[in-house]
DNA sequence: TCTCTGTTTAGACGAACGTCAAGACAGGCG
DNA sequence: CGCCTGTCTTGACGTTCGTCTAAACAGAGA
């Protein structure tokens, strides 16, 4: 059963609007909470954290898995299965192009995360 | 044992700095991504993500657990549980005044995080 | 077509997580 | 002092996570 039928999605993450005031500014809703945390918890895995990094400032915009895996003292697999789970949180999107599959972040949600996360310049 | 004498700390959480460039423009370091990811892990569930926003915008810039654990359909020891691992990620300092305890946030390290996030305005 | 390389999926394992009930600790008040 | 209230710790339970090996899938090239 693909379970995103849930009246969860209180926010358009498809959207540039900035999505959520501050987090220290309003008390986040518990629909908020519900569809970001899942994000802040991917990015909660210093190998995802990495991959996330090496994405979004790759040359280009996107980068190739074949540069993410060697990178780290892991197997194939389980690059490939954080780079999903990364996939699954909406932090980056995947696409094929012949034999390599390129990995590009999403701004967009970047954005939402850094401004939630935001703070008054010295409060 | 306490084990807090790791060689990890390569950033200190207690400055003003800004610690590190964006993600998206440079490549974070593995012990860099060490010592963040936790943090992001700690926001990373719905309940603590919804307690860090109650703690942060609370008036007078802290909040007491007795107005904390009525929010949520959970245990008091559970949301104290909670509120254990937001202060061992740092994000958040405890303090008793007499029967209460009360929590308050720590800027400096959302800012981190949030520069950590940081986009360019448009892609 | 067959084979080779690159990537993902499936299944399994131990470790860590989220939750609870029960108990321990801290402080205020008779 | 003893009791009460508020908070944290302990120990337990089932679930999820991070990792691996083995196998399946996708494209390129002979």
């Amino acid at each position: 059963m693909s379970n995103q039928a849930a009246p969860l999605t209180v926010i358009d993450l498809n959207t540039d609007a900035p999505c959520c005031p501050p987090l220290a500014q309003r008390r986040v809703p518990a629909g908020t909470a519900a569809v970001l945390a899942p994000a802040f918890k991917a990015l909660g895995d210093p190998v995802r954290l990495q991959l996330m990094s090496m994405i979004a400032s790759a040359e280009g915009g996107e980068a190739c898995v074949c540069d993410l895996t060697p990178a780290f003292d892991l197997t194939g697999p389980t690059i490939s299965h954080h780079l999903k789970t990364l996939r699954e949180a909406g932090l980056v999107e995947a696409e094929r192009r012949g034999t390599w599959v390129y990995y590009r972040a999403r701004p967009v949600i970047l954005r939402q995360l850094a401004a939630l996360l935001a703070v008054e310049p010295s409060g």
